[in-house]
DNA sequence: GTCTATAGCTCGATAGAC
DNA sequence: GTCTATCGAGCTATAGAC
């Protein structure tokens, strides 16, 4: 099963440093498959890197999709994805690599970005239309702007936590996002 | 003069690749310096990186404190500061820079992006405290929680036009952070 | 101050034995 | 399916002539 192993390895090693630093040799170490193993699995690094994007993005839409699956008010499910616990100094799996010149001169890896953006912010959408119908956000704000306000609080949480080597900045902003969204609520028209 | 030609070559090459990308060669070729040149004036590429990021820091700071000390109330000159044109495909000079596993492990360039994301957040900080003071903004919000998700809509937003390859998104969420700021003032108490 | 030459290393990938 | 050997390229940096 070492296929598994090699994946698991990239996985892994994407998050922590990034695509350009996921060299062959670091996931053979880290996955403990030879050379030959590697290539026989995988064509290239960039075809092994397009598998382990695959495959986070599909375990974090798949944990979204569960959050914003549940019997809660449409505004409880904002607040509940925007307090969700954060490692602040690892970063989003994927938002991690948006600024590598390599996965953005990819199409097929800057693809996986791009899909991964658009589902999280159509769950956030479609929860602020939501909310609006109900009466619990006011129909006067933007639905595309106020979700992409969302989810880079999220993005640039991790970063400025990153940036700063303090893990709770991305809890600030988050709490930020969800402290002015509920007082918007108050506002009519 | 070929110091500042180097300087000038790497301050794109960060801006355009990043740290990891911005070999020795590619300055030289940039700059027309030859390799002679750049090791004479500088002893590493960590040290080119740290003056080049000097310079763009020192650049970024001073336009962001020209536009905080014009004389507007604060609630405006937040504003004017979320609507400033952004090209989201090129992505924030320093922020970019934020998610290198190269950048972080070296303290003096992890040292250099922490303190400009300090200086940005103390700008929104004290604007926010003095729309607090002239009620144009709520007491209830924390500054701090709303100051991070400032800074975060930045880059967060540039992070999603990025990954999107879509240049709006950062305009975007921007606006988004601006129309729920706006929203909250006539949120009482 | 600037040049060319070269060092020693790692990169991503391929070859060919088993 | 996994191994070792090797390729050619680019990397960061140093040496030493001019």
């Amino acid at each position: 099963m070492s296929k598994q192993d090699i994946l698991d390895a990239a996985k892994s090693l994407l998050w922590r440093d990034g695509y350009a630093s996921m060299s062959p040799r670091k996931v053979m170490d880290a996955s403990g498959a030879g050379q030959g193993s590697l290539y026989h699995h995988f064509r290239s690094k960039a075809a092994l890197a397009e598998a382990a994007l695959d495959a986070i993005a599909d375990e974090l839409i798949a944990s979204a999709e569960l959050l914003f699956t549940t019997d809660l008010p449409p505004m409880d499910l904002i607040g509940a994805y925007l307090t969700l616990e954060r490692d602040g100094l690892k970063g989003c799996r994927l938002g991690r690599l948006a600024n590598e010149t390599e996965v953005l001169g990819d199409p097929s890896l800057q693809a996986r970005l791009h899909s991964y953006f658009v589902r999280i912010e159509a769950l956030l959408s479609a929860s602020l239309r939501a909310a609006q119908a109900d009466g619990t956000l006011p129909a006067s704000l933007n639905v595309a702007d106020t979700a992409a306000l969302l989810a880079a609080s999220v993005q640039g949480g991790f970063l400025l936590s990153r940036a700063k080597a303090d893990r709770e900045d991305v809890a600030r902003a988050t709490r930020g996002a969800w402290a002015l969204l509920q007082a918007s609520q108050s506002t009519k028209r």
